[in-house]
DNA sequence: GAGGATGGCGTATGCCGAGT
DNA sequence: ACTCGGCATACGCCATCCTC
């Protein structure tokens, strides 16, 4: 505002010429196929290794500032500009078993537990398959061997299974008829995708819902992360989200790598959230 | 007191399902 | 088409505990 500049281009010059650091690769395109060739030059692995830093893909945006006002945004993103990702890198690795969580809301979903494999920069061991209905679409049986990938080049994700690399011994998933935490009978309601523990007092969900009810976005009390409550939960110490309310010093020092100062710093975060104002109780 | 180990937490993401 | 809640991943920094 107040400057005679209407394009985003403009507006990467003028920030270069006052001094300030901008990626000297952007370039502004006359039509969609220029940005087609752009993003097929950045995506070859010989351009990238010019970089000094990785990339996983090209972002491109409305150029004109008026055009951009005009498209606005959603709750999450501009929409006038959006990550042109390259292909994930992909590796194949074993499913070594398929676990099943117990999550806060009762929710059981599949695990998969994998022989430890460096892709994109990190070692994956474990990928979520969200739901029973995902697991038999792609097909992922207990000793297979499957494509994974990081969506986004963060978050693990087994894309398929690898059937022609079966001897036999691979075994089908079956999502369990009792709650692995708690032993009740799960239930599936009809159009649904996930299956669920309905007891009320399952010990998994319990303590899921302790660790909400200290989070960042509850009660956001410090020094309540998931291993503390665990740690407390097994000690007998805490059931229900009163039970911090009542927790004494001593409580806190029979417990692992508590002393004195961990021990006093959580009983004051705990005191403080009694601050919190009641749309955080409710939430927690 | 040094140095290693551990937990908390922020950062950086994305998929799925249900509802609007 | 979009929002939102739920669930999930890894990594790095920092404070604190534990051991020697």
């Amino acid at each position: 505002t107040g400057l005679a500049i209407h394009t985003q281009g403009a507006a990467l010059e003028y920030l270069h010429r006052l001094g300030l650091r901008t990626n000297p690769h952007s370039k502004v395109c006359g039509d969609f196929s220029e940005v087609l060739d752009f993003v097929r030059l950045w995506q070859e692995k010989d351009q990238r290794k010019s970089l000094p830093y990785d990339i996983d893909g090209v972002v491109v945006k409305v150029n004109e500032l008026p055009a951009q006002r005009d498209l606005g945004t959603t709750a999450r993103s501009p929409r006038w500009a959006i990550a042109y990702k390259f292909p994930a890198e992909q590796v194949i690795t074993k499913v070594l078993k398929i676990g099943v969580q117990v999550g806060r809301t009762g929710a059981l979903t599949p695990l998969a537990e994998l022989e430890p494999t460096l892709v994109a920069g990190s070692t994956v061991s474990r990928a979520t398959l969200h739901n029973e209905d995902i697991v038999s679409e792609r097909d992922i049986r207990i000793g297979d061997y499957v494509v994974l990938q990081k969506a986004g080049d963060v978050i693990p994700e087994i894309v398929r299974s690898l059937p022609e690399r079966r001897d036999g011994s691979e075994l089908p998933f079956q999502m369990p008829t009792d709650c692995p935490a708690c032993g009740s009978q799960v239930v599936r309601m009809p159009g649904e995708a996930v299956t669920r523990c309905v007891n009320g007092r399952c010990p998994a969900q319990r303590v899921e819902k302790l660790i909400h009810f200290a989070s960042k976005g509850a009660m956001d009390i410090e020094g309540l992360g998931p291993a503390n409550v665990m740690q407390l939960v097994e000690a007998g110490l805490v059931e229900s989200p009163v039970d911090f309310y009542r927790l004494a010093k001593e409580d806190l020092l029979s417990l692992e790598r508590f002393g004195e100062k961990s021990a006093d710093n959580l009983l004051a975060a705990i005191a403080q959230s009694k601050e919190q104002p009641l749309a955080r109780l409710l939430f927690g």
